[in-house]
DNA sequence: TCAAATATATTTGCATACATACAAAACTTC
DNA sequence: GAAGTTTTGTATGTATGCAAATATATTTGA
């Protein structure tokens, strides 16, 4: 009977679980992104009133929602706070009485157009660690895994 | 006068912006995790508690945090729920009047010990779509980001 | 066609997460 | 040892994020 090095387990660290490490540097751009927007916008607000502006046809709440990545109870707080400040806009569809069409207003293309030069600056400072190669290899192993 | 190409930033994708992929790379896990867990703890709280037993030494509240990257503010909510559980208990310093000193019960360790072959498990899951030399790549990118 | 399955939207409750402001205690420095 | 700074803990408000329950409308399939 022989001892089999796979069965003993190293011991368990903190900085070796991916999710703890996705944590923290999730949490490191955030703070980079809140600082370089100058709170204009949240990392989402600004994701969705993106994708929004990309589609723009009209398109529904949760259809939005899924775009971005957020639930359906998560996706009615983020397009209330943007319709509260006229970045988006909403109608009742007429052929799906569930459905509200959500497109972009002026205001919203106006400061999109305005803010997409800063998430480049964001995107580039919390990267600023990585050379090109490593910052490829990162986004590709992060679609990997979901 | 030349034109030069490096003036002309391409369109702006969100899939190739760290911070959305950082986003949905981190939601993914946190599903994993939290289905994996069974409601047992929530990401935050198994982090906090694994980093106070392997300290274990009493060590202050704030410290703590910081040593799991958690604010002050949201320190304390983790730390509530997990006293309220009885898995970590508080005194008053003697030194220091300002502070509390935390340890683990026997309760917390016991349930630590419980949950670490599950965590193990939860990572990986969550990196089962790497080979070996993926995963070290990506653990030492994300590492160097904050 | 009508019942069952789906899709859409809402609401509530809980858990991070940060900004901000505050008070108390401890430390540093001159 | 007094003044200024730092650390610790608290409280509040805002913003995700998910689970679960509810209601309504649409689509599908037997």
């Amino acid at each position: 009977m022989t001892v089999d090095a796979t069965d003993v387990p190293g011991p368990y660290h903190l900085e070796d679980q991916i999710g703890f490490m996705l944590r923290l540097a999730n949490q490191r751009h955030m703070a980079i992104f809140t600082e370089m927007m100058g709170g204009e916008l949240t990392a989402v607000q600004f994701s969705t009133l993106v994708r929004l502006s990309e589609v723009d046809g009209p398109i529904s709440q949760n259809a939005l929602g899924r775009l971005v990545g957020m639930d359906a109870a998560t996706t009615k707080g983020v397009l209330a706070r943007l319709m509260a400040r006229d970045l988006v806009k909403m109608e009742k569809s007429q052929t799906d009485k569930r459905r509200y069409m959500l497109s972009t207003t002026q205001a919203g293309r106006d400061l999109i157009a305005k803010l997409v030069p800063v998430a480049r600056q964001i995107t580039e400072e919390t990267l600023a660690p990585l050379n090109a190669k490593e910052r490829a290899s990162l986004l590709r192993l992060l679609a990997k895994l979901y």
